[in-house]
DNA sequence: CACAATTAAATTTTACACAATATTATTTGC
DNA sequence: GCAAATAATATTGTGTAAAATTTAATTGTG
């Protein structure tokens, strides 16, 4: 007595939807700043850190070093950021602001307002939101992690 | 007074980070269809709908053609669906199932449920989860197309 | 000290996303 | 009755994602 049920019925689409039109959403605001929505984010952890590892980075982030180091390459060309290998461990590699990069926060601001605005909800309801998101996300990822893939 | 908050309490990327993290629980699952995840949401419309042009499928989806063309050439050379022109109107597309992709339904009822012991949390809570998201995926794209990007 | 095991990044490969443009087919206006 | 507009796909180019492999540096153990 399966229930084959609609693609409208599948959480795990209406997330993939979402955040893709949220990132839809943010594009014009995101050109102005010449950044992708990743990239943003990089930043995001940046301004909340100072400087990071890649390592780190993709801890914070969940990503792999396959998606950081070409997008961090990328920042980094536009002056946003430097890399450089750590000098106590030479496998790790440093990531930095630079006074441009710093600068950009401010103009960030409205990002955060946008999804608020085209929302239509109340900020109390997208902090629950939130929470919901995150906790599912955690639940999603561990039991991932507790299933050994192949031995 | 700006908040300058921190990247855990940015919905968009517990949104992002989610998606992701359900993309990857699916994947052994979906290894064993040989399916990625944008392909079995592309089956799931086609044994909803029995047969799509690949407009439809792009309305359905929210995805173009530059994604769609190539995604369906690869399901069509897997044997899982046949693309041909339409003969009443030249300019579209129809998909429709072949016998193995139709018989690939009753091998893929195991996904959502993946999701539902994964998640931790019950099947209305998850329903629930789900109408928030399609809610607010519905105000911001509506926002979004409401913003004439270029005159 | 030696050297296997581990760790951090980078690289490679495959597959999305999506903007912009091109191509071809249909429809519409006059 | 045909040029212009519209519609449906396809193509191209840029930028992620993520698995798998490689390279280089560090650490643990005998």
């Amino acid at each position: 007595m399966e229930q084959p049920f609609y693609l409208k019925d599948h959480l795990c689409f209406s997330i993939y939807a979402c955040s893709r039109s949220i990132s839809r959403m943010y594009q014009p605001l995101l050109n102005q700043l010449g950044l992708t929505y990743p990239q943003y984010l990089v930043l995001l952890v940046l301004w909340e850190k100072g400087e990071c590892s890649v390592k780190q980075l993709g801890q914070m982030l969940d990503l792999d070093s396959g998606t950081l180091t070409p997008l961090l390459k990328r920042v980094e060309s536009k002056g946003l950021i430097l890399r450089n290998r750590s000098r106590e461990d030479e496998r790790k590699v440093t990531v930095r602001l630079t006074d441009q990069g710093s600068a950009l926060q401010e103009k960030a601001q409205c990002i955060p307002d946008a999804l608020l605005r085209s929302s239509g909800m109340l900020p109390e309801e997208l902090q629950k939101l939130n929470q919901s998101m995150k906790l599912l996300n955690q639940h999603v990822s561990q039991y991932h992690k507790s299933i050994p893939q192949k031995e």
